[in-house]
RNA sequence: GCCGCUUUAGCUCAGUUGGUAGAGCACAUCAUUCGUAAUGAUGGGGUCGCGUGUUCAAGUCACGCAAGCGGCACCA
């Protein structure tokens, strides 16, 4: 007797073993079409799986929230043998679902071209009318070797010969397609639909190590069903329009040009926003006490060799020529720092000292890792060290956790990926110190309340890290805020300080950054606002618009009252209908426009628009005064 | 850096089989003084990314280079 537990609780009764199929069919004949495949005590497995012992059963359908998972990797198996069908002679190697699709990689000398990936996804569409059987069969490890490299996929008989010698591997079978995969599938490509699309062409190096071979790379999305296609296509679209390149170039915040590859001519306005995150920043860090400082551009290279930098990164340092001597522009500020705070005796009681400085860097990125403000060669790190002692390094972390998460709060982020990141193979300093700064750090963000993901090895070579990423429009992930535990630095740049024995003792350092880089944060704030930013971040809040030159007198006035508000005001006396202005500022996204006739000229008032709304309202002059510079308060100094 | 694609007016884009470059918006001038998302007329504006080659002739074809875009790799 065979106990089958249903997931509302119900138990059925069953003689002999029955598979998936069969067991969807004694529920209801329904059930049996819809069912792509089944849960078995909470595992995924194909719907032809045995059910011979008493186990819990959830019947998985195009509805439940695994079924994605399968579809988009079915949808990559499709994909995969209508490239074959097409393109004999191009192998196969790896095929995974990742969110949103899949990708499947290709070895092929010919590159695809765009129009092939039409022929392709109507090959798919093919495949799956076909509704071809997939069945799974399992393979010894050795004959699959053998097999897949007699075939030519030289790529499967290398993933098979990474399993162990006299291990089972299984065998998909799709029609007169096989491939080597883990499954569970779906039972026949019919079941897959129609509801994918291939989007885009792309190069990836085999196992991902840039020392390999590079292969081609086709991306799809597949959903299960085309409404949700649809939505999926309709939000990509939708995210390019907020892409901060562009809405950069056409609220004129900044602009990039050949001649200064990777950085940034900040406009009037992409400046006057700029400014305004820089304020509201510095006024974070002073009230958190910190200390700002502000170091050297150039620097000679022997301080880079001292901090080990050079040895690593000297290849992505721009360095210039003076006499004799080799100067480097500075990649980062911690050794500026520590040269800081190793002038003059520092004691336990100067201890934690928290130095900040909005420092300029350079980098000298590969050209295929620029990305408008994102990725740069010149940027600005909101960048600060604290140096404390190791019993401090919880408590500082604590507090920085905090306030990055006011920050991120007040400038409207929510959605915030936390990554933990511990010691890499290659590192610096002995276990036990691992352990400790390890461990702190791990208190530190639990006190926080952090949600966060593990990075395994991926921490610096100098210590553990905590990296806050926030996403762009289309989904990218941007790494922020980070703060990096360090045992290594202050000792190699000989930082010290009297401890309350009397005797010296080498700091400990924590690397921090709130916003990350100025330029990418911004990138991700225009992205985030799609341009439309709160009142205190608008480069322009109000722009004042006479609706006949009769009242231009007027506009100024109201312009002069407001500015000296400390408002960030234009009019718009120009000889154009008010239906033209106000069409033109909305869409140049300014908060706040203020129409003025005869009747606001002399009720003393104005007529008042927000952006996004086409409601009016006219107001005196001194109450919009009020409102407005109450509203343009950055969220610090607001009461 | 690697693979692929792209590059024509300030912006968005047309440009046939190679025959000497065009639209809309923007800009300028003039008229219009207007009540909440585009007033009309006229005009100026281009070494077609750069270079070399093929050709009687290249925006169009070939090769090289650069930059941009999408990924990959990298990211102290």
């Amino acid at each position: 007797m065979i106990k089958v537990t249903l997931p509302d609780g119900n138990q059925r009764d069953y003689d002999a073993p029955l598979d998936g199929l069969a067991f969807a069919k004694s529920i209801a004949p329904s059930l049996a079409k819809k069912a792509l495949a089944l849960k078995i005590d909470g595992q995924l497995v194909d719907l032809s799986e045995l059910i011979d012992r008493d186990v819990a059963v959830e019947i998985v359908t195009r509805e439940h929230p695994d079924a994605l998972e399968l579809l988009r990797h079915d949808c990559a198996h499709v994909l995969a043998e209508a490239v074959q069908e097409l393109f004999p002679g191009t192998q196969v190697t790896i095929g995974p679902v990742i969110e949103n699709g899949f990708y499947y990689d290709f070895a092929r000398a010919e590159p695809f071209a765009l129009e092939d990936l039409e022929k392709i996804e109507a090959r798919m569409r093919e495949i799956v009318d076909r509704d071809e059987p997939i069945t799974r069969e399992v393979w010894d490890r050795d004959d699959a070797v053998n097999h897949f490299t007699d075939i030519g996929e030289a790529y499967k008989a290398e993933i098979i010969t990474s399993i162990p010698a006299g291990e089972a591997v299984s065998v998909y079978r799709q029609g007169a397609w096989k491939d080597l995969c883990r499954g569970p599938h779906l039972p026949s490509t019919g079941k897959l639909g129609k509801a994918f699309k291939l989007t885009k062409l792309a190069g990836a190096y085999w196992r991902g190590d840039s020392n390999n071979e590079m292969l081609q790379r086709i991306y799809g999305t597949c959903w299960a069903d085309e409404e949700q296609l649809e939505t999926h296509l309709r939000m990509i679209e939708e995210a390019e329009r907020r892409d901060h390149r562009r809405i950069g170039r056409e609220m004129d915040l900044f602009h990039i040009q050949e001649e200064a590859q990777g950085m940034i001519f900040w406009h009037d306005k992409g400046w006057t926003l700029y400014r305004a995150l820089e304020d509201y920043v510095r006024r974070k860090l002073e009230s958190n006490h910190y200390d700002e400082v502000r170091t050297p551009q150039l620097v000679d290279r022997k301080l880079w060799e001292t901090s080990g930098h050079w040895d690593k990164f000297r290849e992505n340092m721009f360095v210039s020529e003076a006499d004799e001597r080799m100067l480097a522009l500075k990649p980062m500020n911690c050794p500026c720092h520590i040269e800081i705070f190793k002038q003059g005796l520092k004691s336990y009681r100067d201890l934690p000292l928290r130095m900040a400085e909005f420092g300029s860097c350079h980098r000298y990125e590969p050209s295929g890792a620029l990305h408008g403000l994102m990725r740069v060669r010149g940027f600005t790190q909101d960048d600060a060290h604290i140096f404390c002692m190791e019993e401090q390094i919880t408590s500082e972390t604590k507090a920085f956790c905090e306030l990055l998460l006011e920050v991120y709060g007040e400038l409207g982020f929510t959605d915030i990926k936390v990554m933990f990141s511990d010691r890499p193979d290659t590192r610096v300093g002995d276990d036990a110190i691992w352990d400790r700064s390890e461990q702190a750090l791990m208190d530190a963000v639990k006190a926080a309340g952090l949600p966060y993901e593990m990075n395994p090895g991926e921490g610096a070579f100098y210590g553990p890290k905590i990296e806050f990423q926030l996403r762009d429009a289309i989904g990218r992930s941007w790494q922020c805020g980070t703060l990096q535990v360090d045992f290594n630095l202050p000792d190699r740049l000989g930082a010290t300080y009297i401890g309350e024995d009397g005797a010296k003792h080498v700091p400990v350092i924590l690397h921090r950054a709130i916003l990350g880089s100025m330029e990418r944060f911004i990138g991700i704030l225009i992205e985030h606002y799609e341009g439309r930013f709160p009142l205190w971040l608008a480069p322009r809040q109000v722009v004042v618009c006479p609706i006949t030159s009769d009242v231009d007198d007027y506009a100024k006035q109201v312009q002069a009252r407001l500015t000296q508000a400390g408002l960030r005001v234009d009019t718009d006396l120009r000889n154009e209908k008010i239906n033209y202005k106000i069409r033109e500022h909305s869409v140049a996204k300014i908060p706040v426009i203020l129409a003025v006739g005869k009747r606001e000229a002399e009720a003393g008032s104005v007529s008042m628009r927000r952006l996004g709304s086409s409601d009016q309202t006219v107001v005196p002059l001194d109450d919009v005064l009020t409102q407005l510079s109450k509203e343009a308060c950055p969220p610090d100094l607001a009461r």
